[in-house]
DNA sequence: GTTGGCACTCGGTAGAATTGACTGCTAACA
DNA sequence: TGTTAGCAGTCAATTCTACCGAGTGCCAAC
């Protein structure tokens, strides 16, 4: 994919000559591998561009200038900055999956069963598993989908519990506790009436509700504002998160595991996250791109999920910025491109 | 309480005389309060028995002997052992909230709102807050609650879902995916037996289903037997865990991090363990008390919740074995009390 | 532009010495 | 008999030192 040549770069600061982008490369893959800062003759030695350390070494005095790589201290090698590993990514060759992961993830979508929330939970583990990295998945919205049937049930004369079921599986459900007490009849009334109303649309029309001023109309005026109230927040989005338990292990320092572990406690934090960096068009934010300050030592992939061609969810990854990028990318785009075609065709043989 | 005879305890090894008491719960105060195996001087500086070092160094190899304390080494002060531990918990006098988080508590209750998954995640929000402890929350199996709805809805013709919705507010949904095309009016038939058939059954009582070969009867019988096969696992439980990122605060090591992450991640452990200890009538499980090797260095509190006298569901907190056991049990007590009259009676003045 | 050589920096480590918080023991004492 | 002071011994933790070595920057030569 990208040239070789050794020609001036067109583009400014976004390209690297040929050499420097080895170097730079190899500095980022030693890193990954061992966590330690890398010298000069390492990446001599490892890449095969014929140079001596020396060499090397003045090459990277650029890469640092220009931001790419970073010294811990003086006498130490260079690490990777984000910049660094932005490059990298950006210049990395598809990889693929090894042949025992590519099976198991086979195996699990053959073997899969059940509702959507179970499929997606246990997405979430196989991905993690694949990937030894804290996997996230996040379940279509049901804002776009419309409504199949409703039902206002009688828990006690005050106490109702609106159930709605949705073209695509999901239900809901809301209480609905009007002032006064409802007679049994008023509420199978009122469960016919939103049936009637609210068939067919979705969370986001607007319905003609009856002004009436009896029992049964205003039952089907709180059921609908407590149907359609949902619509503003992100709640109801479905988040699954796999192998927090990876967090320990895979970055050092406690108070740094303590910050992660607390920003996947807030689901809706990590759902607004995902839906950022999808939005930016990014499949990778590497460290502070996505300006989330307590991420910052974070990298973070994800994979939309589609259904019809439609946007319907993503998964995700979460690691060290030193993650093992060729292996998580290829672990998620897998896992999307197989839950889209679970979800695709009711039918999956793969 | 305890005598100050010299002679011989009644009981064999279950009590102690009222200055080894004194020394064990000093030490225990001590550790949990330092971290720090504590030494002789320590003991005869705190407590108020007026005894020299050299006497409660006795005193000590006594203790030591007997299994409520253990030395890390031959120049280090002594630690309590889980046994240790377990005599200062049995003898503790009932601690109370600090006005404060009390405070906290009546403000949440006063202001909560939303069903009952919602309450008692949040729940586990606060309790994890209140005690810098990992909560867990269990809710209320609806094994017992009886069914006041069945809904069968049509998503394509080879593909419905039921949804049931019990007594106690739960809304259950499966797929039922008979391996032939249902019409519309035969899911609204099938859908209208079941509630002829299921309403105020529980998912444990027997139901005579019809055995007549048409679409209906089956789609009934698959309904029927899908919805009763939840049963027996423990699934359909609800789990609430919050403040899993304590863990990194609260324990040291990263592999011990490690390892009570992942037990935390598998929610049905957690149910059954919570479940055990309150089988066993115990409030407190300190270490290996639970049977449950990887989380030999935890201490679990539980307290249960009821509705109507019944046991529905329980507060838990896990942390070290050096947790602040007053604080913590306080907390979960007045917290679980709080959720009993929550649910008790709609209506929470307190 | 590339290279070898060299002086320099500085974190990490290994070992020795020291400290100090403990203990257990014993002999004297009330 | 229980309690105490005194004392020798143990051992983890700390501090210090020296030193090693990985790695750099610079420079002169090719």
């Amino acid at each position: 994919m990208a040239r070789r040549t050794t020609k001036a770069p067109p583009s400014p600061s976004n390209d690297l000559d040929a050499r420097k982008a080895t170097i730079l490369q190899a500095v980022v893959v030693e890193h990954i591998d061992t966590a330690q800062p890398v010298g000069s003759s390492a990446v001599a030695a490892s890449a095969d561009l014929q140079v001596s350390p020396a060499t090397v070494r003045s090459e990277m005095v650029a890469l640092e200038r220009e931001g790419y790589l970073a010294q811990p201290h003086t006498s130490a090698g260079r690490v990777p900055t984000d910049k660094g590993y932005r490059f990298f990514v950006d210049h990395l060759k598809a990889g693929v999956l090894g042949a025992a992961q590519q099976q198991q993830v086979r195996e699990f979508f053959a073997g899969v069963r059940g509702e959507v929330e179970d499929v997606l939970e246990q997405t979430s583990t196989l991905l993690s598993e694949l990937t030894s990295y804290t996997s996230v998945v996040v379940g279509p919205s049901h804002a776009h989908t419309t409504i199949l049937s409703v039902q206002l049930v009688n828990l006690d004369p005050r106490h109702h519990l609106l159930v709605a079921v949705f073209s695509d599986g999901s239900v809901v459900k809301h209480s609905v506790t009007p002032t006064f007490e409802a007679t049994h009849v008023e509420v199978t009334e009122a469960s016919r009436q939103l049936n009637a109303l609210l068939i067919g649309t979705t969370l986001e029309s607007r319905v003609q509700v009856p002004s009436r001023h009896d029992h049964v109309a205003a039952l089907v005026r709180e059921s609908v504002s407590v149907l359609h109230a949902e619509q503003p927040t992100l709640d109801g989005e479905q988040v699954f998160i796999g192998g927090s338990s990876k967090v320990a292990q895979v970055f050092d320092g406690v108070e740094t595991v303590r910050r992660v572990l607390s920003i996947l406690e807030q689901e809706l934090l990590v759902v607004s996250l995902v839906q950022d960096i999808l939005d930016q068009g990014l499949s990778v934010a590497i460290g502070s791109e996505h300006g989330f300050e307590p991420l910052s030592a974070c990298a973070v992939i994800v994979a939309p999920v589609t259904v019809d061609g439609l946007p319907a969810g993503a998964v995700g990854l979460l690691g060290p910025t030193r993650m093992k990028y060729r292996e998580a990318l290829a672990a998620a785009e897998v896992v999307s491109a197989h839950l889209t075609r679970h979800f695709g065709g009711e039918d999956d043989r793969g």
